[in-house]
DNA sequence: AGCGTCACCCGGACGC
DNA sequence: TGCGTCCGGGTGACGC
């Protein structure tokens, strides 16, 4: 599932090119569309009409949210759960879940795989009606310690819920929520409002550390998707319920919070504070 | 209003 | 093989 540091790899990816040129400066020649309802706004035929002949400025993440820039309007896309977005050349077959396809000149084309089709895509002439509701950026460097505080302490929630929840923070998803609170020390089902200024801290750290790491690694491949990413191979708790923490040996945990899957250590991250 | 819970959208993986 | 169940990001309905 893409959260912040895949969706930020895929953005890197595209913004530079590699083997392909890089996606700032190409034209939308026009676009094939084989799940209809990936077009979340506007109307398909209106999708159509705008996208046409529109050159890509520029590619940028904002929460799960690739951005892009375009010399008339912003184009926006969300992966949700399985999506991927590869620029590849139109002489290459496509492949099964290629369900929304850009055709740029030249003959190269922007895919959008989406195996179980939840992702989505926007067009707007003001990217903040699709932003505007999202919660900072965990990386920028306007996110203070200060400023996770005051979020934490305006609200009264369980941890877990509330980090993964975008207009708290955006970019965070089950991973790296979980992943966070682990190198925190924090319990998942701890409150929000019920939290000292160094356990703040430690949250403030665990999520930059979590989110940093990463992108350091190309996010983390876990269905398969994302170009040689491995940071699935660095989890300390996710998706390792059973198998010993790595700082302590004491066996991960899985219980159901806000009906997600939660992993964490009950040596490290104690239910209730001291 | 703020919070938690649940159903929904999908298809792959897995268990029986 | 084939059916049922689980899983998850985000949204929206519902109830407390």
């Amino acid at each position: 599932m893409p959260e912040l540091p895949e969706v930020e790899t895929i953005a890197r990816h595209l913004r530079d090119g590699n083997d392909t040129p890089p996606l700032p400066g190409r034209r939308i020649e026009g676009v094939s569309l084989h799940w209809p309802r990936h077009i979340a706004t506007p109307s398909v035929s209106t999708f159509r009409r705008r996208i046409r002949n529109r050159s890509i400025q520029d590619v940028q993440r904002r929460g799960k949210y690739l951005v892009f820039p375009l010399d008339q309007g912003t184009l926006l896309v969300h992966l949700r759960m399985s999506g991927d977005l590869q620029l590849v050349h139109g002489k290459n077959p496509l492949e099964s879940h290629d369900h929304t396809i850009f055709l740029l000149e030249n003959g190269w084309q922007l895919r959008f795989n989406d195996t179980r089709k939840f992702g989505r895509v926007y067009l707007v002439s003001n990217p903040e009606e699709i932003l505007g509701s999202l919660g900072p950026e965990p990386l920028a460097s306007g996110f203070t310690p200060k400023v996770l505080e005051h979020l934490l302490h305006k609200r009264r929630r369980l941890l877990k819920p509330l980090l993964i929840d975008q207009s708290f923070l955006a970019g965070l998803g089950n991973i790296y929520a979980d992943e966070a609170l682990h190198l925190a020390g924090l319990h998942p089902l701890r409150r929000s409002d019920g939290l000292d200024q160094w356990e703040i801290q430690a949250l403030w750290q665990g999520i930059r550390t979590a989110l940093k790491k990463g992108i350091r690694f190309s996010g983390a491949s876990i269905d398969r998707v994302y170009r040689g990413g491995e940071f699935q191979n660095h989890f300390a708790v996710y998706q390792r319920a059973g198998e010993p923490c790595p700082v302590c040996a004491t066996a991960i945990k899985r219980i159901k919070v806000g009906q997600r899957g939660t992993h964490y250590c009950p040596s490290c991250q104690p239910e209730v504070m001291a």
